[in-house]
DNA sequence: ATGTCC
């Protein structure tokens, strides 16, 4: 069913589904292929049907089933022509990762890890509904989704520098908060400056393996170093934002007479309001996620400031994982401005995009994907395989191979934690049960999905970090 | 991911 086109490059033939306007594309090694579901492929071919779709309908090595259209898909959509679809965003809204760097060595750090930990756990409010120690007004709220991080620095979090090192500056344009519902804004108020739950982490780690020196240079990592991981999204807001949408797209479907093989690709023509205020509010949930990782920074900052009064905690980028954005890329010789879905995808630019700061711009952009709980996570540089491939995008992480429910009998949390202690990572959870859950053994590893857009120089290996202390929902 | 079903 499947056509091989290169060691990591598989072609979902025109011919799997009715209506496919381009063919599909997955990045993935035929071990990896082998642990994708059939269904899979068919939400890859069934974003290929959709209106104005650009060379392929991608997926990344860590793709997974998802709602409408699969977790580590990509699809670009021409402005002229082209659709908006909630589904290639996801419910979590912007859900993202940024790394601090530390000037601490691991050595340094162990006798503090306890009290770090700790201080993190009780000082980054965490779980599934979880509020936070800010308590923003709504014209504050109305900043954080028009503003996102930016808005974030001059309300006293963080610093006017890690702003710089977010991609798109943490504050997306176009941000529309009247398109997001009273009770989007009823959710978030109360949730900004909070982890959330699942797969989202606060997590204290070593660099512990650099692949490349001169890139690890470049974005001031070292063996031994200290470096902080941040991993949440827009929470509750995002999820309401992404639902509210939904309703209105589906009937514009019918409005636009678009055809659809699955209800779940729920898109609008670009240009039309449907489509507009969609971006509009998407956006508005993209900044409020940029700003929640940016107090949670700040918070981060401050504890680490406690016991380490002369350490500095520098951004070294933060990522959006779930995301539509306008780009340019090149399409058949020439420059085209492009809608460019992004769902459980990194935007991996090559060196030289004016988007990427100024420190990194020869080099490429930072790729972070986290691993699960207890695994190690990834830094990587965005390459020319990313511009020439997937129109500059890379994996996001490793999906679960176990279901929650399964991993709930499968696994005892308290268990699940003794052996991570016994490995010298301490973690802190609200629930036992959410530790059964993200037990590492749930997730597949991410080193073989990070290999894959290494061999196809999509984004090239910097360095491995390991966990020390984790702090989860 | 998510007030894990209004």
């Amino acid at each position: 069913m499947l056509n091989r086109i290169d060691d990591y490059i598989f072609e979902v033939p025109i011919g799997h589904q009715k209506g496919m306007r381009v063919p599909g594309r997955i990045f993935i090694s035929e071990r990896l292929l082998e642990q994708v579901e059939s269904g899979t492929l068919d939400q890859v071919a069934n974003v290929a049907t959709l209106p104005g779709i650009v060379n392929y309908s991608m997926a990344m090595p860590d793709a997974h089933l998802g709602y409408g259209f699969p977790i580590g898909g990509v699809a670009a959509f021409r402005e002229d022509g082209g659709v908006i679809s909630p589904g290639g965003v996801g419910f979590d809204i912007n859900c993202g990762v940024r790394m601090l760097r530390t000037d601490l060595l691991a050595e340094d750090v162990a006798p503090m890890m306890t009290n770090l930990v700790e201080d993190l756990f009780h000082d980054v409010p965490s779980g599934v509904g979880a509020k936070g120690r800010l308590r923003v007004s709504e014209h504050e709220l109305d900043e954080a989704f028009t503003r996102g991080a930016a808005w974030a620095v001059e309300a006293g979090f963080g610093v006017p520098e890690d702003l710089e090192h977010c991609e798109e500056g943490g504050r997306m344009e176009g941000a529309k908060p009247d398109q997001v519902s009273l009770k989007a804004r009823k959710r978030g108020r109360p949730q900004l400056g909070t982890l959330g739950s699942g797969n989202h982490f606060l997590e204290i780690q070593r660099v512990d393996e650099i692949f490349d020196d001169d890139l690890a240079k470049r974005f001031g990592l070292f063996r031994g170093q200290i470096t902080v991981m941040i991993h949440c999204g827009s929470r509750g807001a995002g999820h309401q934002i992404c639902t509210d949408h939904l309703q209105v797209l589906s009937r514009a479907v019918k409005k636009y007479g678009i055809e659809l093989p699955d209800k779940q690709l729920a898109c609008a023509p670009l240009g039309t309001p449907e489509a507009e205020n969609y971006f509009g509010a998407m956006a508005a949930a993209a900044n409020y996620a940029w700003a929640n990782r940016q107090i949670i920074s700040a918070w981060t900052r401050e504890v680490f400031e406690r016991y380490f009064p002369d350490a500095r905690l520098d951004l070294v980028y933060d990522v959006a994982h779930n995301v539509a954005k306008v780009e340019e890329h090149e399409v058949d010789g020439s420059r085209e401005r492009l809608y460019v879905h992004r769902k459980g995808a990194t935007r991996a630019f090559g060196p030289g995009r004016p988007e990427i700061p100024m420190a990194y711009r020869e080099a490429g952009q930072p790729v972070i994907i986290p691993g699960s709980m207890g695994t190690p996570s990834y830094v990587l540089c965005g390459s020319a395989g990313a511009m020439r491939l997937t129109f500059g995008s890379a994996c996001h992480g490793a999906g679960r191979i176990m279901s929650r429910t399964q991993a709930k009998k499968t696994y005892a949390g308290a268990e699940v934690k003794d052996v991570l202690t016994r490995r010298g990572i301490k973690v802190m959870a609200t629930h036992p049960k959410m530790l059964a859950e993200e037990a590492p053994e749930v997730y597949k590893p991410s080193f073989e999905v990070v290999d894959v857009v290494h061999h196809l120089d999509i984004a090239r290996k910097v360095a491995k970090v390991v966990p020390l202390g984790v702090s989860k929902g």
